[in-house]
DNA sequence: CATTTTACTGTCCCATAGGTCAATTATTGA
DNA sequence: TCAATAATTGACCTATGGGACAGTAAAATG
């Protein structure tokens, strides 16, 4: 057996040339033609590889949400205290290489189809379930339960918050600005002596 | 000259024909057809107002701003203390009849195009400046100029990311819960006696 | 009442997008 | 080496959407 397969690859590639076109046409301007050209090839390998175009946006999302998952992923193992945790899934979401106003102009155009296509409502449940569950197994060390709660949500609210005005204004917001929000918020949250 | 111009009833029914559309459509899916076909329409008669689809969608955009800017006004209007202008901004932003998934799709579809719509990107702007000013001068009382900064930029990503979610997971958050977020943020954040 | 302006419709046109398909060119594995 | 399988292309079809327009109905105005 090949090492990796060359659909595989086609498969990779394609979906990183659809989140591209979709980062500087959005979902009405994306079009195979146009996600052919960016991966170099002819509209009719797209379909080849992909059932149709809502499925290929739907792997595109997967992808950028698993290239995510690792870097807190990768953040989280070294991660040793329960507060070095929740740093971890902060700073992971806010990585200089994601927090970029084009990749967040897709990742907006993704979501706002997700109330239309099930499987992208699907992908951004798992996203929030994960996110969910790590948070609260750090905050649990600093919380009562029931206010975990709401921790959880302030800080998914708040990040979420950050990536759009992020896309809403690209100027005037930087990595350091969201960071300095979020330490803000867990500095006054959370018990004094947690940090 | 007539009371009301026949112009200005048509176009008001247009931008809200576009809005409905555009909460069950998406803007891929917003055709001038079904903007028509909303309004009880011809076709021709949309562009017959607006210059194009563009157009339609920015006034659109507008309009449904302005809806909640009058909520908010309205209850400024009430407020008499600095608290009581904080509690109308944030409450005016999750009124009942504003603060529901399709409402936020359209929203959403919208702001997926910001990028792509110098328009659209000057209309936000406004709507934030306004935000801004308007919390900034309730927030001055209670805290020194620069921690305002921080907490105009967390209440107003907490009062977008609580939107998105509600986009996003229709199910699962009330405005009542978002209220208890915004109030527990504003809880911990401001000086013990604020409130 | 006549004319000019405004409201509105339906048809037409062109471009383009998604998707199918047959034909062509590698790859592979026996 | 040769059949079989996979990769890839480009032509094609059909539908549809945005927009232009000519023409009709209705008002307004003088």
């Amino acid at each position: 057996m090949r090492l990796t397969k060359i659909s595989d690859i086609r498969k990779r590639e394609l979906r990183r040339a659809a989140f591209e076109v979709l980062q500087r046409e959005g979902m009405a301007g994306a079009t195979l033609e146009k996600v052919a050209a960016q991966a170099g090839a002819s509209k009719g390998i797209v379909l080849h590889y992909f059932a149709n175009k809502q499925q290929l946006f739907e792997h595109a999302m997967r992808e950028a949400n698993a290239v995510l998952k690792d870097a807190v992923v990768r953040r989280l193992n070294r991660a040793n205290t329960p507060f070095e945790r929740l740093e971890a899934i902060i700073e992971g979401n806010f990585e200089d290489r994601f927090f970029q106003p084009s990749i967040c102009h897709a990742w907006l155009s993704l979501c706002a189809e997700v109330p239309r296509d099930p499987q992208l409502a699907r992908i951004q449940k798992v996203i929030h379930a994960r996110m969910r569950s790590n948070l609260l197994s750090a905050l649990i060390h600093f919380l009562p339960e029931e206010e975990c709660e709401t921790v959880v949500l302030g800080i998914t609210a708040l990040i979420d918050g950050l990536w759009l005005r992020l896309g809403l204004q690209s100027e005037g917001l930087t990595r350091e600005d969201a960071l300095r929000q979020m330490r803000d918020y867990l500095s006054h949250r959370l018990p004094s002596g947690a940090a």
